[in-house]
DNA sequence: GTGGTCTAGACCACA
DNA sequence: GTGGTCTAGACCACA
């Protein structure tokens, strides 16, 4: 269910977290659901248990999940997952607007790339981007 | 003419390229024109000359300047910077746009955000998107 | 009678002592008076016997309680518990108004806070002093 | 400068962190003042460096200090340092007037303990509580 | 040198 | 078993 990039420049405990908030955002994390041990996680994806506890610990001081030492992790609800995940995105989107503005992309080409991925026309997979 | 952002979490090396091949878009840095030397710039900006070569290398190795042993790095002109730049803004738009998409942000919204950044209604500045 | 807060950083069990201790002092528990089993008081409260169990323990040990093998735990009486809890609570006080005072609080402040907790002016409950 | 006490239930981190707070609270760190990098800090204090930058992350996160990859860190300024500080303390004082009331403790000798506090009449120094 | 990420592994409190 | 803390140590990007 989650799928990480272990060769992207995002670190693994950020790609994590976003994973867990749209699992959360698409419904399927559902309220009080407990999530998997810090443990049984990185055996299934191959990755240090400390790893994903810093992910968890990010995540609870978020206020999108809680964790109760003893039982376990569970999920907060879907309020501030969601509230987290589009200010992050939308504030990330904008840079990267105003970045293009000042590259000379024009505003019409750019609101037909947003269109195009939206309407699922953009061929090009998840782009290695150098930064 | 070079402004840097210190504490932005994108390296300065990347700021100065950006900011170069900005200025080369814009018509300010002509081709075959001088860039200052490293150790100049270093001064002027205030940084190690460590991290203007990066950059030098960094844009020379993209075609977008060009360097002569004992004289010093010039601009080649206007097309590989604008190609440059806009290939790589773009790429990032689109993954960004996929994200938000993903994060649940809707399509009217994007492009609205798209554009207020292009009417220049949207205030804020290189918003942190750290946590 | 006895509420616990599963979500609380304080663990279970010395909720539990402390429920108890409040019990006693306030009149509840008398003198002699038989404590329900581990088993009973796990199942009623849907916790593990052995939480409820590290509570009677640590009561024991305190002199709160006392416990005959094969009968039970029974209420040792009301000085004790009133001692316990009394000294307990007061050191902890001390300690954090010290703390208050290095992070600024003011004398008054602190006074005005003490007198707004006991005249029940103080709306929230138990916040969460993590991060 | 920095004083840490091993031996208490409170996670080395967290009373780096605190320190620290207290430190610009009390002005001995200024605006823009370069932090002990995480290794030297790690050396004079005996710690791992991890521990300190834990901490010095989570300081980041309150907008307390800033970072700069390669640079060093650096104080943001008084003001999320007091706020910080002052907010936790006043709910972790609010937690235990309520305990100390449950406990019996009346209004009078909650504030009168207060006041010697903070008028240093109290001679224990800080007790090692139990929970 | 400076912050940041990650692993391996130990140990603790708690349930 | 579960989260939480800490260490030792490696490696990376950046300045």
């Amino acid at each position: 269910m989650i799928k990480l990039d272990y060769r992207s420049r995002i670190p693994i405990y950020r790609q994590l977290e976003e994973s867990i908030m749209e699992l959360i955002v698409l419904g399927i994390y559902e309220k009080d659901m407990q999530l998997p041990s810090v443990r049984a996680l990185g055996v299934e994806l191959g990755i240090n248990p400390n790893t994903i506890q810093k992910a968890y610990q990010e995540l609870e001081s978020m206020g999108v999940i809680y964790s109760i030492t003893g039982k376990g992790s569970f999920i907060q609800g879907i309020d501030n997952a969601q509230d987290q995940l589009r200010s992050k995105t939308l504030a990330k989107l904008a840079d990267v607007v105003r970045e293009a503005r000042l590259a000379g992309v024009g505003q019409q080409e750019a609101l037909e790339l947003v269109a195009a991925v939206y309407n699922g026309e953009d061929t090009e997979k998840e782009v290695k981007q150098d930064d």
